[in-house]
This record gives C-alpha cells, structure tokens and sequence, in this order.
RNA sequence: GUGGGUAUAGCUCAGUUGGUCAGAGUGCUACGUUGACAUCGUAGAGGCCAGUGGUUCGAAUCCACUUACCCACACCA
C-alpha cells in the first residue's frame, strides 16, 4: 500500500469529496415514511451576497446536526435558498446603474427589473458556491429562491388571505421614510444610534398677549408643520393655557394649546410642539386631539411647497435657516448639548424621516396571540433559553407591520385600482374588469411587499405550499432552526406567526441562537471597520475542515466568539494529528484482510477493551452534546479522545504488536483495533470535519460505501468496560509517574532502566507490563507485592496504591529527591485533611449522596497508606 | 428607562441538573530526530474561579447587593 504523505493537504482533497457526494446524490432527501423524517430549512442568505464568518458558523452548526442525523438513519434534508433581499439588492443595482450613467426611474420599471434578474444571474451562484466549499450537504435539487414560482405563489396566497381575514388593511400612518432608498421601512428596519446633537429652545408668542410660551425641539425645520402645543395635563403650571392660541412664528400660523398624557412636565420646557405629520409621537398627540396634519417635508427630505420661502431646502439647509430667522425675530433662546438616538436606515444608513403615507399594514395582535403561546407553553424552545424573553418582550408589544415597500425588487402587492370607481380589487391573478364597475381600466399597486414578507413563509413555502405536496406532508414541521440573534425579530418571530397561521403548527421545535463572530480584538467584523476575514481565503489556507472546527471549538450556544488565526492553527494541526494516526495505522496494515476477520476471533488485551470501553462511551458523548446544541463540547471530546486517548495511549501501544515479535493472533488484533477504532473516529468526527475524514475512510480497507451514508456507531451499554478502563488508568497513572520521576532526575530519555513496582495489585500490572516496559523506557520491571530489600539510592513516588521504585544508581540527588517526596507528603496531608474534615462533618455524612461519604473514606485510607509509605522513604533517605 | 449578557491560568475560552471541576487551546520552561506526526513527543510552572454577603453538610456553579465592560428594546419635545 502507498505511503500517505506526512502533511495532512486539504486543498488536494476537499473539491474532491464535495463533488463525490453530490454525483451520487447523498445530499437528496426522500420522502421514506419508513424513515423518521429530519429537516432544517436554511436561513436564506442575500442572493447577491457574500459568505462571511457568520455564514460559515450558521452553515457548520446546521451541517453538522444534518450529518449526524442523517448517519443516525434519518431522512434528513437540509433545505437551501437564497433571498431576494428587496431592498438591499434594489440599492447595489441603483448603485450599479447609475455608475453606467442610468437612472432608475428612466427605464422604468420594468426595464430596472430585467438590470435586477441579470444581476440576480450574475452574483445568484456566488454564495451558494461558497456554501459547497465549506462542505455543506445541502440538498440542491431543492433548492429554492424567495422570488421563484412557488415562493411568489405562497406569498400571493398568504396577503390575499390575510386580507380576506382582515389581517392586512391600508391605511394613511405615519412611517419610517428613507429619503435614499426612497421607501418606507418597517420598525425593525430602523436602526438607533446615539448622536451628540443639539436642543434648541424657542419661543412662539402667544395670541392678543406680550406673553410666549417656551418650546425646545431637536429638528427645528419640523416647526413649520407644527399645528398644537401641548402640555401635560395634570401640570399645574400651564392649566390656564390650554385652550389659548399661540401664534407659529415663521408661518404666522394659529395653532392651539393642547393637553395631552404623552407630554412629560418634567422633561425639557413641559411644553411640545406638535408636528403630526413628521413625528410618531405627535401623530398620535394629533390623532387624539384632532389636529391637522401639514407635510412640510417631502420625500426627497426637503421642505415642500407650503413652507413657502423655505420651499425645496434640504432639511439640514433649512434647520440652519429656520434657525437664523427665529433669531432675527427675537424668538431663538439657546441651543443645548443633546445626546439622542436617530433612527437610520439599516441598509443605507441615512437619517430616517417619518412621514405619513398610504401604506399596507399587517394587523398583528391577533397574529401575535398564539406565537406567544406556543413559545410559552414549550412547544417552540430557544436554546439557550433567554431569547425566549427577548422574543415574547417583542411579541407582546408588537405594532402592526408595515409591509409595502416603494421599491421594485420584490413581490409586488397583489392588489388593483379601478380608475373608474376607486375600487380596491385584491385578487390572484390580475382581474380583467373592476367587479363593481365593470370598467376594464385597472391599475396594479406599485409597491412591493417587505422582504421579509416571503422569508417568514420559508419554511412552509418551500416545501411546495400552498400546494398539498408530499415533501410538505412529510418534512413540515421542520425540526430546528439554526441562526444568529440578529434576525430574532426580522425573521424567527415571523415565520412563527405565519406557521401558526397558515400551517396550524410552529414551523420548527427548537430555535438555536448562536452567538457573533467577533475579530481577534472582540469587535464587530464589518464591511466598514474592513475587519472581516474571509471564510474562503481561510478556507484555502487551512481547509474547510479546519475553519469548521475552529468555529464550533470553545463556542457555546448564544455566546460571541473572537476569531483567531491561533486557533486554526490548532485545528489544522488536529487534522493532521488525524491524518498521520491513519498513516501509521495504514502502514501496518498491509498484510491484513479486515473484512474476513472475525471480532470474536481476535485476542483483546487490556488496552484494546479499555479502547473499546472508551470509544462506546465517548459516541454517547457526543449523541448527548449534539441532542442539546452543545458543539463546543462535542468537539472538545473529540479532540480529547482521539489526540489524548487513541494517538497519545492507545496508538502508542498497539507499537509493540506490529514491531516487535508477537504470536500472529495478536498482531491481528491489534490490526483489526486500530482500523476498527479509526474507522469509528472517522464516523464521530464525519459531522464537524467531513472532508478528511471521507478521505481516510476510503483509503481504508473497511468499507467501499462512503463514510457520510454509512452507520453512526450505537452506544451499547453493556459493552462499557469500567474494569478495564479503571486497570488501564492504573498503569497509565504508573507510567506518567515513571516518566516524571525519570524527568525530574534527568535521566536520558534513551535511557532504559530498571523499575520495581510495589503492590497488592500485581495482577493489574502484570497486565500491563508490556506497556510499561515501552512506554516508560524500563527494561528491568519487577512487579512484587513484598519487597525485603530497598534498592539504596533510589527514587520513589506512589501512585494508586502503587509504590513506584526507580533504583537510579549514581543519579539520584538526594537534596532533590527529599525536596520532591516531602512535596508529595504535603498534598497528601492537604488531602487527608480535607477528607477527614468533611466526614467528620455530620452534615455531610447524613446528607450527602453515600457513595460520596463511600468516596471520601476510601480516600483518607488510601492516603492514610500513602503517607505512611513517604514517611518511611524520607527516613530512610535522611539516613543515607 | 426596561430587559439581558459577561467577569475562571499571560492571552482566547470551556466547565451540562450545586459534591475528584479547578480544565482546554495557545503562550511559557526543561528535555527529546527510537520509522504516524516538529502542524510532533515527554514532563513542568501558572488561577482566593471580579468583590461582598447569604442559602447549604458542601458554591466557580444557586440567591442578593457592589464594581467593570457589552448587547437588545424603548424614550428622548
């Protein structure tokens, strides 16, 4: 058999795999009612975008669950798809035209579209592309766009039925406006950051009196569309004034003097101005009070014509003017420091201006209601639990949702005007006449629907909803969704409502949260900062294997993890500690024939049951870990087991049955085990590395069937050896004592020496005398359970009942030796000490679980004889 | 303002329901080329588990308060 090269090489071996996998279909669900059904729908990411970090975390975390229950015999789908992303695709392909010198509204919608699709059809494979390199066994032959037929036709359903419902209405409200984007936004699309800005303080003069009142405004141009002052109504101060008229400055407008319960006395003057057309507050001021509503800002964000001379300013330009006329007037008092938060456009980062417009609008509460219960009554879980409460805060205090958006990239509402009579037609398919009138003049609404309109039927719509399709009947609900905790509110809380609603089940059981990936400093990796490291450059350089590795290592459910090249490091060496424990395995086994050897045939010796032991119980490890989302863990256990267990020990010792000369039987065995037990490594590890550990397999002569389909192991518990494992920690705990004294006298690591070991349990070590003649160096071993005559000079150290006796003629320094066995002497002291105290504790002896007050007896007792034994060799070391 | 998170070896982080839990990686020290691996091996040093108080027989783990940093949501005239 051919050598395996010493570096493990990722890049010669990953493509390779991936395109293995997906020639034979493995990813490919079927509906099998025979099988229990598995499937996670993917987060879609924007179509046009690019694989970042947290791609790549949310992508290994779902991989790794839809591995593991595929090899556990499950039919496990994992759904692919991307986003048509509305707004944020619309913004780069402005962008992109007008580079080209183009604009939007020139061509007209529908040429804008067919720029879009090309675009689309341009950058649409790059991340799925992406999602291949980093092993992800989606299954593409579902794989699905939320702009596609089935997703428009899932969205047209649901608006149409919810509108028949009465769920969706239009109304005239006030809502965030993006004069960039030139849309409005939902709530959560508005993104609020503290700025130091400045309250200015003014005075409007109030009617057939010398008297004024005193206003304080952070958007000053906004006084031009002021139509009340109000006052809190229990505020004694201003009792009087209400129902008096001031007089607007600027506009010489009459505007009257409200009460009204949002006004707070203690904040600012006591005193509002009221602008209902470009305030939430004051929209709602104005719709209690009855006030009037005068837009003196316009879509673009400039001031419109009823401002008059301020007419066409931006709205910056006009704060200034308004300002300086104010003062020019005597009416201007100061200006303050202000911190306060402005809302932002999420996309494009411009300051939100709230407008009142036409818009469509989901009617939440009754929505809300049962997505609320089904979180509370356990039938949705968060892991980790906490963003249960973040997700209820919201849903309890939700706002309708506005969902038209002023764009064209998107689902446009199915929705028609007469032109005739005015009659709103919602309808399937577009209507050939108006059904009141009979005109045939109808005109399409213009808008579009929120982005996240069609993301929240994801899991439903791309099983072929509103279809009765099998993959529906068979893989809905999904059973966990798996993101980040930024879309909570976007996306998880809304495909819950939508689930319920048209589904009458949650669309999924379990949400798992994870956390952010940060930057080796802890911030944030943004396109801005230019601190994001790209998953592919990574990916080239370590392997995909690797960088999954590393991005489940150490990471715990919800928490933020920094990112750095350190830790790859370290994974890539974990692969290839993997690949040479193969090579070596593979170079010994070339005169064997695995598949016509018999398990029960084979001569198991002590370290293989104690293998055989460990290996059962780290596959329920990691069933345990995976069933709770806790991949830091999982992987943990694997890196232990397989470095410090099967390489460290166990590969270690297998040496002595391949070089040097045994019986054949015993060489078998030891054949067969390491193959075996590789090849189990192979399958518990397949989830997080599939790449390497497909390669291994298929060098090995274990199986011709690859390792992603083949049988995860199953726990057994009777095959949980505790004898063997409890033996071989005993002879391990002597070796490491052997190689620590051995170290600390400095004796010549090439050095063989001779070792007495002193004990009742010479059965033990006489089993693994062979172990300790290796893998301590020793060719002299003498197990005895007397011994008559101490070998003088000699250093000692006692281990599991086992007096450890290395007669180190002419090396032992006395001074040292003395130093390190009164070292000794002192832990177990501190030991004794505090055994007997706690079980001269009644507390403890009455309350504590009994084999712990067991435990802790045979602790002071096995201490009690350890300390004998050093205090017997320190007097015997000071007479010498 | 409301809610939440984090504080554990020099650094980055684990620690599942309170009882061998004081851990890993990396870094550091000493030694090491016996045919898997120097992307390695062996051994070692390092922490009052943020502080205070409480519950308990027993607390890194539960409770309260304090301090520091972070996040979400709300308000901001």
């Amino acid at each position: 058999m051919e050598n395996l090269p010493k570096n493990y090489d990722p890049n010669k071996v990953e493509n390779k795999w991936y395109d293995y996998w997906m020639e034979n279909d493995f990813f490919k669900a079927k509906v099998d009612y025979d099988k229990e059904p598995f499937s996670i729908v993917m987060p879609p990411p924007n179509v046009t975008g690019q694989l970042h970090m947290g791609h790549a975390l949310d992508n290994t975390l779902q991989d790794i669950i839809t591995r593991w229950k595929r090899m556990k015999g499950h039919s496990a789908l994992w759904l692919p798809g991307t986003d048509h992303a509305s707004i944020a695709t619309e913004v780069k392909v402005v962008d992109k035209l007008r580079n080209e010198g183009i604009d939007k509204d020139e061509i007209g919608r529908e040429g804008f579209l067919e720029k879009a699709w090309e675009w689309k059809d341009e950058y649409g494979g790059r991340i799925t592309n992406q999602l291949k390199k980093m092993g992800s066994s989606c299954d593409w032959s579902r794989e699905r766009f939320t702009l596609d037929e089935g997703c428009s036709e899932a969205v047209t359903e649901v608006f149409i039925q919810l509108y028949e419902k009465g769920l969706i209405y239009q109304g005239d409200y006030i809502v965030n406006w993006c004069p960039s984007c030139h849309t409005t936004l939902s709530d959560v699309e508005v993104e609020h950051e503290e700025h130091e800005g400045k309250l200015y303080y003014m005075k409007y003069p109030i009617k057939d009196s010398d008297d004024f009142i005193t206003v304080a405004t952070t958007r000053p141009e906004t006084m031009l569309g002021d139509t009340a002052i109000a006052v809190d109504p229990s505020d004694d101060r201003y009792k009087d004034l209400v129902g008096k008229t001031v007089i607007l400055p600027l506009m010489d407008r009459e505007i009257p003097i409200v009460a009204d319960r949002f006004v707070d006395s203690e904040f600012g003057t006591g005193m509002v101005k009221v602008t209902p057309a470009h305030d939430p507050n004051d929209f709602e001021i104005g719709e209690r009070n009855d006030l009037d509503l005068i837009k003196v800002i316009d879509e673009d964000a400039k001031m419109t014509e009823v401002t008059g001379k301020y007419a066409g300013m931006d709205r910056y330009e006009c704060r200034e003017k308004v300002i300086e006329d104010l003062k020019e007037e005597g009416l201007f008092i100061k200006t303050e420091e202000h911190i306060h938060s402005v809302g932002q456009c999420y996309r494009c980062d411009t300051v939100i201006e709230p407008l009142v417009s036409k818009q469509w609008f989901v009617k939440m509460e009754p929505l809300a209601k049962p997505a609320i219960e089904a979180v509370k009554n356990g039938d949705i879980k968060f892991i980790p639990e906490r963003f249960s409460k973040v997700y209820l805060n919201w849903m309890e205090n939700i706002k309708d949702w506005c969902i038209s958006r002023q764009l064209w990239w998107g689902h446009r509402i199915p929705v028609w005007y007469c032109e005739d009579c005015g009659e709103v037609i919602v309808s399937r398919t577009e209507p050939d006449q108006c059904p009141e009138c009979k005109s045939s003049s109808l005109k399409q609404e213009e808008d579009v629907l929120d982005t996240w309109f069609s993301s929240a039927l994801w899991p439903f719509s791309t099983l072929g909803w509103p279809n009765d399709t099998d993959d529906l009947n068979y893989f809905y609900p999904t059973d966990v969704l798996v993101t980040g905790r930024d879309i909570i509110f976007f996306w998880v809380a809304r495909m819950i409502f939508m689930g319920l609603e048209f589904m009458d089940e949650p669309p999924f059981s379990d949400v798992y949260v994870h956390g952010l990936i940060r930057d080796a400093q802890g911030r944030k990796m943004s396109k801005s900062l230019g601190n994001g490291i790209d998953p592919i450059e990574v990916i080239e350089e370590f392997g995909a294997d690797a960088l999954r590795f590393t991005l489940i290592t150490g990471n715990t459910p919800g928490n933020d993890m920094r990112f750095r090249e350190e830790r790859l490091e370290a994974s890539r060496n974990f692969a290839n500690k993997i690949w040479n424990a193969a090579r070596f395995i593979l170079m010994n086994v070339d005169d064997f024939d695995y598949n016509s050897t018999n398990f029960k045939d084979l001569k198991l010796n002590l370290a293989d049951k104690w293998m055989l032991s460990r290996t059962n119980e780290v596959t329920k490890k990691i069933d345990k870990t995976l069933e709770n989302y806790n991949f830091g863990e999982m992987s943990k256990s694997l890196y232990d087991f397989i470095w410090n267990e099967y390489c460290d020990w166990y590969i270690e010792i297998l040496k002595e049955r391949f070089y040097q000369d045994q019986d054949l039987k015993a060489k078998e065995t030891a054949q067969y085990m390491g193959l075996k037990i590789l090849g189990d490594i192979l399958k518990l590890l397949h989830p997080v590395m599939p790449m390497i550990t497909e390669e291994i397999w298929h060098k090995l002569p274990i199986s011709e069937k690859s390792l992603m389909i083949s049988d995860w192991p199953e726990y057994e518990e009777n095959e949980v050896d505790k004898d063997s494992e409890s033996k071989m920690n005993t002879i391990m705990s002597v070796i490491k004592s052997v190689r620590n004294i051995r170290n600390e006298m400095k004796v010549d690591p090439g050095r063989k020496i001779e070792a007495i070991l002193l004990s009742d349990k010479t059965e033990i070590l006489e089993s693994g005398e062979s172990y300790l003649k290796n893998l301590a160096n020793i060719d002299n071993l003498r197990i005895t359970k007397t011994l008559k005559n101490r070998p003088q000079p000699s250093s000692t150290s006692i281990v599991e009942g086992v007096e450890v006796i290395l007669p180190l003629e002419g090396m032992v320094d006395i001074d040292k030796e003395l130093k390190r066995l009164n070292n000794e002497l002192e832990d177990v002291k501190y030991e004794i000490k505090r055994a007997k105290g706690k079980l001269s504790n009644d507390g403890f002896v009455n309350n504590a679980p009994e084999e712990l007050v067991e435990g802790e007896k045979q602790k002071v007792k096995e201490y009690e004889a350890k300390k004998e034994k050093l205090q017997e060799r320190i007097e015997q070391m000071k007479l010498n």
